[in-house]
DNA sequence: TAACCTACCAAACACTTGTTAGGGAAGGAT
DNA sequence: ATCCTTCCCTAACAAGTGTTTGGTAGGTTA
């Protein structure tokens, strides 16, 4: 298990200088049978047949089947807090910062749909390994995020008062995220238009006011 | 493989005679494990050690693994029938049939946890499979029951019509089952509260009206 | 007492899993 | 022509998988 010199999977930089794009092919092909069948029940046989090589073969690019695994979810919410930070940084009203996250979000989606499928799916058992322990705080900083600005809302007066917080918390946050496990790129509707409608539901609710 | 007599596990009648109540212990250990760690990542070992016997014994009541997953999911999607029928039967006005509905999947997640919990997370790949295909049957009868209650609604102007109805009804669906990912019984609220205040931010939005 | 049934154990089975070691073809650099 | 790097294949490994087979302790029935 010595360092021989500049083997391709170095860490986890994703940028690297010889450019080994055929890494990032096999990251996306693994991430999308991983996001259809689950990462346990999907096998490195069965994305080395995807990718059109052998099993063995992935090893010359991966450290391990945990690592590609480790490699798509990392790289997603390294991306998914650049595009986070960017609309707390802006220190907007409630309703504002809460439209843009949720607009974000469906943005994330449209670019990272298999991503979000498995962090949906896996992310709950895999943040007790402390490989993944980013993942429990990403989570710790998204509740967060959602919650104080909630409460700021609510404070505010711009949002219901007699709601539990926590509550319309996991209602928003759930209703943001499972949206991935049914979206499809390039269909009827763009992300923009998909939080425009999500928001007006969440916002002004589905019923019509007399 | 010939059918040597009155073998306890027949098939999947849930009462049976003599009133097996270890089958019914071993299913529901067997329905939080797979709900904590996913079917496929749950053996049969596992399973076997929570339950406090081997893995071997637990083939003198189960066919399979499979079994154990199949009547875990029917029992459930059976029982849950029973309450929409009974909801759809009552043919209130669309608000009223939308805010039983939401409240009888409170209950039902209240009830069966674990098996929502599994319906979630794997129903999408085992539907394509031969012997689960009553979870895609329905999910077809469900798809109908919400969307033609929201398009009762919108055509009666009760529901607004200016949403996509498919978006809403996955709104609601959506919002409505991934309770059961957080949700644990016992809890600071009951059943009836969660659906309280989901409808009520359904219905209504979080934002407060001018 | 003998036969029987229930619920389990002990030990193995065939198979699949992630992973590794060694080698080799193609092509650019020297 | 030689070397080196890149990328892949072949063939195997050990561990873990769901499942089966035969046996058995303890209670119930005849």
């Amino acid at each position: 298990m010595t360092d021989n010199g500049p083997v391709p999977n170095s860490k986890k930089t994703a940028t690297e200088r010889p450019a080994p794009e055929r890494r990032g092919e096999l990251l996306a092909t693994a991430a999308e049978v991983f996001a259809a069948h689950g990462y346990n029940a999907t096998t490195v046989r069965r994305i080395a047949d995807e990718a059109g090589l052998l099993a063995g073969s992935l090893y010359y690019h991966f450290d391990s089947k945990e690592s590609m695994l480790d490699e798509i979810l990392s790289t997603f919410l390294d991306e998914l807090w650049d595009g986070y930070d960017a609309v707390l940084a802006a220190r907007l009203g409630p309703r504002e910062t809460l439209e843009a996250l949720v607009t974000e979000s469906f943005r994330e989606i449209d670019r990272h749909r298999p991503a979000v499928a498995i962090y949906q799916r896996e992310s709950r058992h895999l943040a007790l390994q402390p490989r993944f322990a980013y993942l429990a705080e990403s989570q710790r900083r998204f509740e967060q995020a959602w919650l104080g600005t909630l409460r700021r809302g609510a404070a505010a007066g711009v949002f219901r008062a007699d709601l539990d917080v926590r509550l319309a918390y996991r209602f928003v946050r759930d209703t943001v995220w499972v949206a991935a496990s049914w979206y499809r790129p390039g269909g009827a509707h763009s992300p923009e238009e998909i939080a425009r409608q999500y928001l007006s539901m969440v916002l002004e609710g589905i019923a019509v006011r007399e």
